[in-house]
DNA sequence: GTCTATAGGTAGATAGAC
DNA sequence: GTCTATCTACCTATAGAC
């Protein structure tokens, strides 16, 4: 773990409990027991660090998106496997997802546009699978947007639940959450 | 509709937008074509904005959360009032919700604790009706938990999705939410 | 109800010593 | 790799005139 590896990760669970904008350059050099100024031997800015997080974490997603979407499996299975794929990346990039969601308004220049193109085609794909599935009968038939808004905003809020789930199995997790989420709780 | 409330609902509307943090006394003052040194004429300062969004908004889905564990209603109605009352707080209450969810770090004194309170007696009154159901037999038994989390971080993230909803009637989006949420997509 | 002026503090970031 | 010292800009909030 280099110098700048320990920063962007202290970095990341101040920015996780209190916003990206709540959470000075003085706060994170104080959390490593150094001065701010010294934060500059080994980034560019604050900024840096925002870009880095989100990035990073905004990739895994589309990665595994393409992954998924280049099977040839049902559209529930895609699904599924969506729902896995969150489950996972969540436990390891927590705090990115944290910043992915609630501070990638602050993000500037280039990177912002590009994150922000990722979420949109992150969604389209998404969307596209629910109609597939409605069209082939295996997905009730309501609007596709309510199904997308509903998956999406509970898979994309996993990381507040982290904590609690800690001693939940992940592969039980998974189960439960597919089984929630696609079959109901009736 | 008092200064102070055009105030409130000024600021309610950056916040949403960047969260409390990235928003300055002379950001709300800009967005009303007056000076920042103005707004203290009318408020007490930012914290008394935030309070006021925060705590009406959470009075709100507490008040609607005891009516409906006063009824003598099974646990699945119960759970489907529930979503009724999320959708139509979030059409009244979107920016306060916002708040709510994100910002209520930044609260400060009795009202932060007061805030965290009702929240938790929120979800708690949430797991009971769940493990009514379970134990009734109504609803599947997965762990609770899921399902309160499933559930919760849907309706809690509504807010976001005020705008695409659109022009979808709100009963027609109730509707469709309650199956989706409780008779699953298949 | 709004203004100008300003106090007192903190922000991100840089220069240069060690 | 970290420090002290510092710059410039911005922050919340107040005083007092109009």
């Amino acid at each position: 773990m280099t110098r700048k590896q320990e920063i962007i990760q202290v970095a990341a669970s101040l920015f996780k409990e209190k916003g990206y904008s709540a959470v000075s350059m003085r706060d994170i050099a104080q959390a490593m027991n150094i001065k701010a100024a010294s934060l500059y031997n080994h980034i560019d800015g604050k900024q840096e660090i925002l870009a880095t997080l989100i990035v990073e974490v905004a990739i895994e997603f589309t990665q595994a998106m393409n992954q998924v979407i280049s099977e040839r499996i049902s559209a529930i299975e895609k699904i599924e496997k969506i729902i896995g794929f969150h489950i996972d990346i969540t436990v390891n990039y927590a705090e990115n997802i944290a910043a992915l969601n609630n501070d990638w308004m602050h993000l500037e220049g280039e990177e912002r546009n590009s994150v922000v193109k990722m979420r949109e085609e992150y969604e389209e794909n998404f969307r596209s699978i629910i109609k597939t599935g409605i069209k082939e009968g295996t997905i009730k038939a309501h609007h596709p947007e309510v199904l997308l808004f509903s998956i999406l905003s509970t898979l994309r809020t996993l990381y507040l639940w982290n904590e609690k789930r800690g001693k939940m199995d992940v592969n039980i997790l998974k189960k439960d959450m597919v089984t929630t989420l696609i079959y109901g709780i009736v």
